[in-house]
DNA sequence: TGTACATCAGTGAACGCGCGTTCACTGATGTAC
DNA sequence: TGTACATCAGTGAACGCGCGTTCACTGATGTAC
């Protein structure tokens, strides 16, 4: 009965970390269609035959690894979205928590930025969905706004859209910006960005049909 | 003297221009960090050895590419800037160059956006910084524009900034949807994009700073 | 124009190497009694 | 609690393979006279 009896599965749940951790890290510098088993195991520490004690090849560990960055990044969107306050406020909060989200998560967010548009075509097209899902939850929680009174559907998942390709681009300019400093002036200019999508937004109905 | 003498050289251009065409098709559905030399001589129908003629490596072949692709974006860039005309109709006919550009050079297009964020720094770093510049050539027509009087350059930067990764985005959603139905709903949505931020523009001056 | 020599793009064979994957194994962990 | 057997995560050796790169070569193109 005992079921601390886990400790076989315990070891074996810290060597399947162990590969994730190794491929996440060597990922950072290369694209996941160039990784290797070996590659991977010599850097977990590992012989290359134990890698298939846990996955069938690298795109299962691939897609393991979008399940773990997305399910990140979905958090941070959640959490942006739940703000109150002042427009000039949320914003300024939205773009702090990007950036500290790329900033604790750099790999997750680097590997998603690389296979985003990458060869490996499952790994593609789960980032791709998984980001369009996100792209909903957005113009769900948009529409609950009042600025947005009287926009149609439409309206509102092409401003999500907006938002989601704009946090995007925003991450991977983070995540390329070689000093402290630089990142600043990208978080700044975001900011601006948003506000003036926010400019637009306000007088939306009153200019367009 | 007669210097149709270019018999040899014209042959061994031709060569060339088929390792870049053979590199080309097989970046559609790979990472240049996965490619091979023996995969693209294979493809290109030459041995293995002769590539070397030609290239020292797969990264210079590659720089070659990011060079060809980005002339040609740059190309477009410059024919949507030099429009005249209302804002509506320069929007749609921006978005309708940027569709275009996607459809013709498709290969030269997915490239760029494969390797934007890929493993090789050498075309990662070609790529970023000649998408700065045309930030910078975006910038300069902006500030000639009315709706810009009384903008900061810092405002004119964050504008051109924000345009230039819409067109980015955009590109690799055309690039990405199936079907022609899913292009024409993308570019649609692209537009309604783009004249928001419009409206954000020529309600910026009133609102902020 | 014709001839004799030089150049050099492309070839085919060869090399050593690291790869992915398989296999029988071992020894620690789990289980039944 | 102790014992005897079962499980299975991880190992190390082995395999065949395609890779990148080199080399001496060949034959078409170029050049000098």
């Amino acid at each position: 009965m005992s079921h601390t009896a886990g400790v076989r599965q315990a070891q074996k749940q810290q060597s399947r970390r162990a590969l994730l951790d190794a491929g996440l890290r060597l990922l950072e510098h290369q694209n996941l269609s160039g990784l290797g088993v070996r590659e991977v195991t010599r850097e977990a520490g590992m012989s290359p035959a134990g890698f298939y004690r846990h996955f069938p090849g690298l795109a299962e560990l691939g897609v393991e690894l979008v399940e773990e960055s997305l399910a990140s990044l979905h958090g941070m969107i959640r959490s942006a979205l739940a703000q109150r306050g002042a427009a000039e406020e949320r914003i300024d909060r939205t773009v702090a928590v990007i950036a500290a989200h790329v900033r604790e998560h750099q790999p997750h967010v680097r590997f998603l930025t690389r296979e985003r548009h990458g060869g490996v075509r499952a790994v593609r097209e789960a980032i791709g969905g998984e980001l369009r899902r996100f792209a909903g939850e957005v113009a769900e929680a948009l529409a609950l706004q009042p600025v947005s009174a009287g926009w149609s559907p439409e309206e509102i998942a092409m401003l999500a859209g907006l938002y989601v390709d704009h946090m995007v681009s925003t991450a991977a300019a983070l995540l390329d910006a070689p000093t402290e400093a630089e990142r600043r002036r990208i978080a700044r200019t975001a900011q601006t960005q948003l506000r003036l999508i926010g400019v637009g937004r306000r007088h939306w109905r009153a200019e367009a049909g």
